[in-house]
RNA sequence: CGGGGCGUGGCGCAGCCUGGUAGCGCAUCUGCUUUGGGAGCAGAGGGUCGUGUGUUCGAAUCACACCGCCCCGACCA
């Protein structure tokens, strides 16, 4: 029963079994006693994960859904602005982290690993090395810049304490961007892409984000932001005016090739930064007291700009207009892919479960069927699942025995935007209930408008 | 890495103090009745009590060691 349909736009998420009966959604009716933070009990109990170990997560069928729908609106974004995909390995070389003097400094943190012929091996928790020793393989004139090459790839950080779930994994996909250039002017130039392209991808994940000023760490450099979404159980103290809340986000006809720098200024001159590089004075003299907001968040990206760091130890050199050779001038930019989907979740839920935001649900309707093995209802339904699928809607079927209070709790706790629900009390009169799960709005209507209203939302 | 806590059927827990061969709720399976916001009755299956060693006639229970996980703090996408 795979279904080849045509298909809008998306193929990396596949049209196959998602009738309820054959699909895999192992729901949680009580919340694990591991799990404090709203988000992590959400995705245990709506059978998005399962921890293995401290800090490493199983994707179950729903969950990977969403990260596959997070990872491709950053993908689109990432590609609007010039960034060229590629995917670098899990497991890179010492010899290259010794080149950049990071070997030795990463500390415990670093996983390292040898193969059987003992050559030391690491799984990156980040790859500026190997990304660097890839362009100065190839590229020698300034003439192939700008250039930013980026991937999604698991990364892994044995950090002490992992918690909240995927919010603070020690393994964990990220996207990772990196950009080279001639110059500090161009540089800045390509910082300033990803900084809008960074606006762009959260607005679309229906995430409020806002740019903060931010250290460096150990990644280096002088200058980045960290992309926060503000939560009650953000790891991060961030204070900033407020008007960086509802500041337009760029539209998706922005050119990239043209100067960014004013959409950046105008938000860079409004105070906002983390609690590690928080200066209360300034703030109190720059953002009027009404206008003060000082509240906890999530990051959820970072960029930086950090030079020469790497491509100098490196010997990272291009040659410019004049001949000569010179060190590019790097930034790194990075998402936090898997930690995204527990930030959206911290952002978007209520006391019945998750609410998905429709660019990243899993599927974009829930289909309830009240009374399975009713012919008439079965019917109606198997039209409803047919038609909305083949109008290019993620239609989760839900074909099981339940019963209707179980099928709506269920619905509810996984959050998909839309329900359809269908049963044989409405039929007689020809009609069917839309639910939406945002507002909790019901209404009721014939097949045909159902159909209707949910595909022209596209 | 410092401090605290927890490991008992799939999940949530009781039993441990005071040692005597494992129990409750939910879930699962079967049957019947039900079916518009987490149904009822009847029956059934499922547990090396985290691991090891020790004490004891006897250990889920006591002792020691180890492993795993969670929480607070210091550190990080």
């Amino acid at each position: 029963m795979c279904l080849s349909l045509p298909r809008k736009g998306r193929n990396l998420v596949s049209v196959s079994f998602m009738r309820l009966s054959r699909y895999f959604l192992p729901l949680l009716r009580e919340t694990p006693t591991e799990a404090q933070i709203v988000s992590h009990r959400l995705m245990l109990r709506a059978g998005l994960v399962r921890q293995e170990a401290a800090g490493i997560y199983a994707w179950l069928p729903l969950g990977f859904r969403v990260l596959q729908k997070i990872e491709q609106i950053v993908r689109e974004e990432m590609n609007r602005a010039g960034a060229v995909e590629i995917l670098m390995p899990t497991l890179q070389s010492a010899d290259l982290w010794r080149e950049s003097g990071r070997y030795d400094a990463y500390g415990k943190e670093m996983l390292r690993i040898k193969d059987r012929h003992e050559r030391e091996l690491l799984y990156g928790p980040t790859n500026e090395e190997m990304v660097t020793e890839i362009f100065r393989s190839y590229v020698r004139s300034y003439k192939q810049l700008p250039m930013n090459l980026y991937h999604t790839q698991w990364k892994f950080r044995d950090e002490v304490r992992p918690r909240f779930g995927v919010m603070r994994g020690r393994e964990f996909l990220m996207k990772d961007a990196y950009s080279f250039d001639i110059d500090q002017a161009a540089a800045r130039r390509s910082y300033n892409r990803m900084y809008v392209a960074y606006l762009r991808m959260f607005a679309r994940m229906g995430l409020k984000s806002i740019p903060m000023r931010a250290e460096t760490g150990p990644i280096g450099g002088d200058l980045s932001h960290e992309f926060i979404v503000l939560a009650e159980t953000g790891e991060s103290g961030v204070f900033c005016h407020k008007d960086l809340l509802d500041m337009p986000i760029p539209g998706e006809d922005t050119d990239f090739d043209s100067d960014l720098e004013p959409i950046i200024k105008g938000r860079t001159d409004l105070y906002a930064a983390t609690e590690d590089v928080h200066d209360q004075a300034r703030f109190e003299a720059e953002v009027p007291e009404d206008k003060r907001l000082s509240a906890r968040g999530i990051e959820v990206g970072q960029v930086f700009y950090f030079g020469t760091k790497y491509s100098a130890p490196m010997k990272a050199v291009v040659a410019g207009p004049d001949g000569k050779e010179v060190p590019v001038e790097m930034g790194s930019y990075g998402v936090g892919v898997s930690r995204l989907v527990g930030a959206i979740i911290e952002a978007s839920h209520d006391d019945a479960g998750i609410v998905w935001p429709e660019p990243v649900a899993p599927f974009g309707v829930g289909l309830v069927n009240l009374k399975a093995g009713d012919a008439k209802t079965d019917a109606a339904c198997d039209d409803l699942y047919a038609r909305l699928t083949a109008a290019g809607k993620d239609v989760l079927y839900d074909d099981t025995a339940e019963r209707p209070g179980a099928k709506f709790a269920s619905m509810d706790l996984i959050g998909l935007p839309w329900q359809v629900v269908v049963g044989p009390r409405g039929l007689e009169k020809g009609l069917i209930e839309i639910k939406n799960r945002k507002t909790g709005a019901k209404e009721e209507m014939s097949v045909d408008a159902a159909v209707n209203k949910l595909t022209l939302r596209g």
